[in-house]
DNA sequence: CTAAATGCAAACTATTTGCAACGAT
DNA sequence: ATCGTTGCAAATAGTTTGCATTTAG
């Protein structure tokens, strides 16, 4: 493994926010690894590829990369777009029951407004104050 | 509401497997309603900010449209990629208890093996018959 | 007659690819 | 010496935008 692939496993390991392309191209840079975005892009493939990261679309914004593979749930904050990671273990057993299906793996996001944008929303309600 | 928009409406409301900008277009041709891929995009783009729409995102492919807005399930097959729609009635309140959230909304995709693939599967493996 | 919607082409964003140079065995 | 990996720049896919023109009320 090169080390431009390397690194670019351990900031989205290390990355809690489900970083895009840009924003690693944009960290190598701070941790002075010369790294093109071309050789981001192709090695991001390659990851998805050997299964250590999964690949993350959401409509109107560029593609984010995720160190965990396995299923698990995605939050997303409607106002700032932060993701966070949830887990609900009981869910595949209420899938599988529910839909009477084989399922290999499903992708859920919630949508909702995260705790810091709450905080911020409240004090702008009150900003006469 | 302009006849290309109406159109536009009524192709992805008529279309069961969730159709992408470019194949809106070709229906449109085959229709014979004259309309431009920027005219597409402008009203598709309408149409969800008006709430008649919704858009989904998928990785390695080019967004689609679903006619139903209401928080539903899809379900998509590994092998052919066909988009089926869902129901699980109990799962939102299920959802909320687990996480304690005031979720706005969720997108649920199942994947699967769908029953056609499942049959064209069982003919290879016993193709030497 | 006016405002809104369209078509066309150019622009833009995200991503991929060809190719020559580089780096590690 | 070889094979995989890189950087660069050009190419591509999907989508958006500016602007002159058309359409509908």
């Amino acid at each position: 493994m090169s080390k431009q692939k390397d690194t670019l496993l351990r900031l989205i390991a290390a990355n809690k926010g489900h970083p895009s392309a840009e924003e690693l191209f944009l960290e190598c840079k701070e941790k002075n690894v010369k790294i093109s975005i071309a050789t981001i892009y192709r090695n991001l493939n390659l990851l998805v590829q050997e299964g250590k990261i999964a690949k993350i679309s959401l409509p109107n914004e560029p593609d984010r990369y995720d160190s965990r593979t396995d299923t698990h749930i995605h939050g997303v904050c409607d106002r700032c777009h932060a993701i966070e990671d949830f887990e609900i273990a009981e869910l595949d057993a209420f899938l599988a029951k529910q839909t009477g299906l084989a399922i290999h793996s499903y992708d859920l996001t919630l949508h909702y407004t995260c705790a810091k944008c709450r905080k911020k929303e409240a004090l702008n309600i009150y900003s006469w104050l």
